[in-house]
DNA sequence: TATTGTTATACTCTATAACTATA
DNA sequence: TATAGTTATAGAGTATAACAATA
C-alpha cells in the first residue's frame, strides 16, 4: 500500500513523469478549492460522530444566537433557497433541536432551538473549536487571522458589491 | 429593487436586527467556502459564452500540458473519480477538443488535444489570466501571493500527510 | 489477480416554478 | 399584489459496485 493525496504517478511500475499542472498551481479558484475541500472533510470527520452537517450546524448556530428568526431570515443569511430550507429544518425538528412556532404574522414561523438543541450546540461550539484548531495548526494563529482577513476581502467585493448576488451557500466548517 | 448581497434584514419595514452570526464570522471553513464559491461565479461568468466550466478547464489544461496521458493518470491528478472521468472526456471528444488514441498498454487510452483544442485552451488561458485578475483586484498581487502561500500551508498537511485521501475535486477557477 | 475504462446507480446540493395561506 | 412556507422537480457533482478487456 503506498501513500495517497497528491500521488504524482511515480509509485508502480510506470514511467510517466510528474503531471505539470500549468497555472492550475497559481490559480485561487483552485487553490480554494482544494482548501474548501480540505477544511470541510476534517469538519465533517470531526462531527461525524454527532451526524452533524456544516449547513446544520451553522442553522442551529445561527438560530442559537439570533431565537426567534423566520426561516427566510435565517435561510438568507446562510444564503441557503428558501425552498432548499424546509428539508434541513424539517430534520432539525424531527431530531427535537429546533421548532418552529407561531409568529404574529401568520404566514410565517419564529424558529428557537429547543432545550435539547441549545445543550447540543454548546457541544457543537466546543468541538468545532477543536476543528478549527486542529485545521489552522499548520499555519498558526496569526497567520490564521491573516487568512481570514484575506479571504473577505477577496470576498466582499465579488459577491457583496454591486454585483448581483445568486449562489447558495449553506454551510460551515 | 433594493440591492442584495449581504442583507441582512434592515430592507423593508420589518423590524428585526442584523443577524449575529457567532464563531460563524471566525471560521476559516465557512470563508474559504465563501470565497470559493464567489471565485467559481467569477470562472463560470467570465467562461460561459465558450461554455467551459472549472473542470473542464482543468482538463484541458492538464492534457494540453501533458499529451498523451491515459485517463486514469489525469483523473488521479485532478482528484475526478475515473468512473466520473468519462462523461467529462466524452464531452470534450465530442465537441472536437481532445482526443482518445490507442496506448501501448490496450487497457488505456492516450489523450491529447485536438487542433481545435489546443487552439481554444489558448484563449481559455488569456480568459482565465483576466479572470485571475479581476479577482484578485482587491487584494493586489502581493497579497495574492501571500493568499496563495496560505492556502497551500492550510491544505497540504490535510490532505497531503499521513491521513487517506477521499474526496473528489475536479474543478479549476 | 490487478488495472483500465465503462455502465449503472444513488445520494447530496443547488436551482426554479408553482401552489397555499396569509398579508 | 406581494410574501412565507411548501412541494415537486431537475440538474449538477460526487460516490460505489460491478463488468469486460487486457495485463
Amino acid at each position: 500500500m503506498t501513500r495517497k493525496g497528491r500521488r504524482l504517478a511515480a509509485d508502480a511500475g510506470d514511467t510517466s513523469a510528474e503531471v505539470d499542472f500549468g497555472q492550475l498551481s497559481q490559480s485561487l479558484g483552485y487553490a480554494l478549492r482544494r482548501a474548501q475541500l480540505a477544511v470541510f472533510k476534517n469538519f465533517r470527520d470531526t462531527f461525524a460522530s454527532l451526524d452533524v452537517t456544516p449547513a446544520q450546524y451553522s442553522v442551529l448556530l445561527v438560530i442559537g444566537r439570533n431565537p426567534g428568526l423566520k426561516q427566510t431570515q435565517v435561510s438568507d443569511a446562510l444564503n441557503i433557497k428558501r425552498a432548499n430550507f424546509v428539508a434541513l429544518i424539517d430534520a432539525l425538528e424531527r431530531r427535537g433541536l429546533a421548532e418552529r412556532t407561531a409568529a404574529t404574522d401568520r404566514r410565517s414561523y419564529a424558529l428557537y432551538l429547543t432545550a435539547s438543541g441549545r445543550k447540543l450546540l454548546k457541544t457543537l461550539d466546543a468541538l468545532n473549536a477543536v476543528h478549527e484548531d486542529k485545521v489552522a495548526a499548520s499555519i498558526g494563529q496569526e497567520r490564521r487571522a491573516q487568512l481570514l482577513a484575506l479571504l473577505s476581502a477577496l470576498t466582499a467585493p465579488l459577491d457583496g458589491g454591486e454585483i448581483d448576488d445568486e449562489s447558495e451557500m449553506g454551510t460551515a466548517g
